[in-house]
DNA sequence: TTGTAAGCGTTATCAC
DNA sequence: GTGATAACGCTTACAA
């Protein structure tokens, strides 16, 4: 592998020319850059990365910590992620925590030792106390003090849901969520509260509506069909259903068929995340429809302005209603 | 951030003696590393990756080029071979091509300029010629003239397959697939094509059994249900039906629903992948399953013994007939 | 406009 | 057992 040295010498110029010309820094006689570009291309010489990370601290790798990619929406939003960072510049390296506390913090640990430049984190983990000031983190759908984060308007999500069940004239509503979306009992209190909160929100000026709700331990996001039978129990006396995702809304649906109740006429059923159309069964489910385009390009601003905002800032990411066949 | 030298100092030693501690190479008196560990700890020191990583020359970073991961096969691949290289001590790049060219070679640039250690390629471009001798590539999926690859047993899983159909009394068979798969039109030739093959093969010792193919571009590997249906046409006269992933074979059970035909009474439908049980809807597609987590540990293993092993090595994993309740 | 040389923080090769 | 010191390949003052 060719250096800038042998470069330099095949030139007839000195190293710090030859990075000028690299770098666009600094001034050249287009004589001498002309020349020196020949030879980079003669010998095809690449810079190596690493010596110049050395120089000048920064590695353009970001981690994305994540629970794992098995979720469609977190596939979805690593997708974006990878599209946006790639757009500025930056790698991406995958951390699938599958919720293990050691395993994420083995990727803050990269921070330190200037191996990432700065890491998306996004966990259900109790671990704020890690989580040193200087640590260069952006938090998805979650607060840290002390860091920025990025995060859809679940509040307004749930409210979009709740007036539309209403509108569709349902009176016995269903919200099925996990923990991290109970903002009550659990430590950790995940942005994903604030769907159900949105929900309540609506139901509080609608005192006849009625309202049960279920929340179980969230494990790997996943509900499977008998799980969330079990759930339930023998109750089926609603007519309408707030779940806290589409993958649970669709679990819902195969449910709410197999016990002979049709969707959306017995039952309306109404999903989060907008990634429904791929695993969809027969019907399209009306969901609230997170942009996760523009959470992973939020995620990357973050990161690119982390020096010059507050401490607290946050982007919001606005969400809308999508009518499918569900509600 | 303290560096190796202030450890020395602190310590009343030299740096050699720092670093033998840390790499527990050589011999340091017990007494002496006990102190460094001392001031190591006292002081938080954390050696700086970047720097060991220009000394060594290795990054201990392996970069996953793969089209997407939308595709709920590509996903949980993803996630196994982040489990597999964490476990030796790798870190994982992810790189979304889009099957973009362009972008897959900016990842395999990285190879030269130091930056990733290997690159794992599941790409169905045509870009054999940019591959130059000396790079560390994996192949998934695919056979590249002097590299190593991985991957399942499709011959076999297409006799499977056509076995199956057979035993369930089928007597006229659709075969559907995307181009990479066909082995025969594009460029591009992937061992995924061997399913067809397999399938084939054992159609070959009954004559008595009617084949009919469609073949479709493979674009983003998804199709949906008015797509399929475009490409089915009229012609509805099929009881067997091998699909050539679980997300087409999804599909496919979609459309016959609509289209009034029972499964698996009317038409037995087996799809590939094994990853079936998160889209399934309603059913649980009967399938060949693939080895993911044995795939992830075996493209690991071929980077870890890369410089032992012969240039067309490659790991073939077994799979499996699952039988669910479309077939 | 260009070159020299001092870092960046390690590892590894020598002597001692 | 241990400590200088030379790489590793680049960026960036500082001189010239």
């Amino acid at each position: 592998m060719p250096t800038i040295k042998d470069v330099a010498s095949l030139a007839g110029v000195g190293i710090a020319t030859v990075s000028r010309v690299l770098n666009n820094s600094g001034y050249v006689k287009s004589e001498t850059r002309k020349r020196i570009l020949q030879v980079i291309d003669d010998i095809g010489y690449v810079p190596n990365e690493i010596a110049r990370n050395l120089s000048s601290k920064k590695s353009h790798i970001v981690a994305f910590v994540l629970p794992h990619t098995r979720h469609i929406f977190f596939s979805e939003l690593l997708f974006h992620v990878e599209e946006a960072l790639f757009k500025h510049g930056y790698k991406m390296m995958v951390c699938n925590s599958s919720e293990n506390i050691e395993k994420e913090l083995s990727y803050l640990e990269m921070l330190g030792n200037n191996k990432v430049d700065a890491v998306i984190l996004l966990t259900n983990n109790d671990i704020a106390e890690f989580l040193k000031p200087n640590m260069k983190i952006i938090s998805f759908d979650r607060r840290f003090d002390g860091y920025p984060f990025v995060a859809s308007d679940n509040f307004k999500g749930g409210q979009l849901a709740a007036q539309r069940l209403i509108n569709q004239g349902c009176k016995k509503l269903l919200y099925i969520g996990d923990d991290s979306a109970q903002g009550s009992v659990s430590k950790v209190i995940t942005e994903v509260s604030k769907r159900r909160q949105g929900f309540r929100d609506v139901l509080k000026k609608h005192p006849e509506i009625k309202l049960k709700e279920i929340v179980y331990p969230l494990r790997d996001y996943i509900l499977k069909k008998e799980e969330l039978m079990d759930l339930i129990g023998n109750d089926y006396n609603f007519d309408g259903v707030f779940a806290i995702s589409d993958s649970i809304a669709n679990t819902m649906i195969k449910v709410l068929t197999q016990k002979g109740k049709k969707v959306p006429n017995d039952v309306k059923v109404i999903g989060f995340d907008g990634v429904a159309h791929s695993l969809n069964n027969g019907i399209e489910i009306t969901t609230i429809k997170q942009n996760i385009k523009r959470l992973g390009e939020a995620l990357v601003e973050l990161i690119q302005r982390y020096d010059e905002i507050r401490k607290d800032e946050h982007i919001m990411v606005d969400v809308e209603l999508l009518i499918g066949d569900s509600a």
